[in-house]
DNA sequence: TCAAGTTGTCTAGTATCATAGACAACTTGA
DNA sequence: TCAAGTTGTCTATGATACTAGACAACTTGA
């Protein structure tokens, strides 16, 4: 009446995945934290490296984890929880998250303003503006991408204010604006397109949340209006019926 | 986000295996019963037979199942609890646990007193006795093969009885003999030979308990005396010290 | 700029899993 | 004695799992 193995029927990369999320449940890999290399899963299991690929796959597809070529596989944290208050900053919800926020530059242009972008700036259709393409990132992960518009009159050179200064709050200090609070907020959800998969490392037909919005000044004067798009399996907004 | 199919990993075998196994620790399939044949296994799972053939080959492996070729799988009842006490009684014993005894007789034939039988019998070397092999059933189960051994003269034409009453108790009774006791009890181990590995349906290899037993009459006077080979997984003994 | 370490992708071979069909061997009950 | 139903065994085929090795593509830190 020998004990017959546990694992009989049960195939490897399966073992290896359970183990793994085991692991995550249990608090041995932290979230946001790295996981040991592929090489390594594999010989702790003793198992090829690509049994352990499959293993993460499966782990990434439920998005529990998430690898990063040339870097590492990273457990994902949970939805990042998005407060839609009058006063949202990105930095201050990230941070509360106990997560580092990151701002970065993608590209800063000029353009005229359409009729929609002239209304909610208050704004003739036609007058210049700046153009700023940013991602934000929580620790190491790109939550969402916008595209900002300011006036270039009343802002000038603010593309290379955002590249140093790596936030929409720093930018408005900048200019001698200490506060700003939400003027207008719609949120609608779309598919991402393909540069904005490739910035927020999305795969392919995975849901984005589009908000466009307006900050204005406490005398209700519009700052600036932008339309980002939010990592749909990675942040939750929050409304706050108050 | 979709949920992860929980079988995926997971051979079919194996899933056909543990629902079975479930349904004998729920009782949905009582021990000793039968169960539905492998083809309609096959069609409850949705899988081809030679699967839920290897799914019962491992319960059976395990002891959980036996398979009779031509009749059907049975769940594989517990260990036969068998106490060891000065009044033994198989038929009494299997009744008790609700189980249905058989005794069957599988030869009887005469021989003469070796020097250890004529001691167990109280007799003189080259006594003439009868021998008489048979096995004992609970239910469908065998559980255990005997060589019995009585005296010619006292018990004449004890093989025929035998094999009418299909129990030893009855066997005494029909010669007058109403009560009897357990003398002595010796209990070894071995592995079954190929004779009684094929009376108890026993793989080879399998380990016997083999019980060295005399009984006697109430004034302690030697009756029978015989060794039974017990198939080890299906009973324990249980030994009362009082 | 470079080296080390990482994930991504490809080809190839072996073993196991699962299905399919056929028939043998056996038991049971009519 | 026979028919129906059972488990046992065989061959064959395709899909999946696992291993193995190599190299590309990329990140990171010195």
């Amino acid at each position: 009446m020998s004990m017959q193995d546990a694992a009989t029927g049960v195939a490897l990369w399966r073992q290896v995945a359970d183990g793994i999320e085991r692991g995550i449940a249990d608090g041995r890999f932290a979230a946001g934290e790295k996981l040991p290399g592929e090489t390594e899963i594999a010989e702790t299991y003793r198992v090829n490296r690509h049994t352990v690929r499959r293993a993460l796959a499966t782990l990434a597809e439920r998005g529990l984890v998430r690898a990063e070529r040339g870097s590492g596989t990273y457990v994902e944290t949970r939805r990042l929880a998005y407060p839609l208050r009058s006063r949202t900053r990105f930095s201050e919800i990230v941070g509360a998250g106990g997560r580092e926020p990151h701002g970065q530059l993608i590209d800063a242009s000029e353009e005229v303003a359409t009729r929609e972008l002239a209304r909610e700036l208050a704004l003739k259709t036609g007058t210049p503006l700046i153009r700023i393409e940013s991602v934000r990132l929580a620790d190491r992960t790109p939550i969402c991408v916008s595209t900002t518009w300011l006036s270039a009159e009343r802002f000038p050179d603010a593309g290379s204010v955002f590249a140093s200064a790596r936030s929409m709050t720093k930018l408005l200090a900048h200019y001698g604006i200490r506060d700003y609070r939400r003027g207008s907020t719609r949120i609608s959800a779309a598919i991402a397109d393909a540069s904005d998969a490739a910035r927020l490392d999305l795969a392919l037909g995975r849901p984005v949340l589009v908000v466009d919005s307006t900050d204005v000044d406490p005398d209700g004067k519009p700052l600036v209006t932008k339309r980002s798009r939010f990592a749909a399996e990675r942040v939750e907004f929050l409304v706050e019926n108050s």
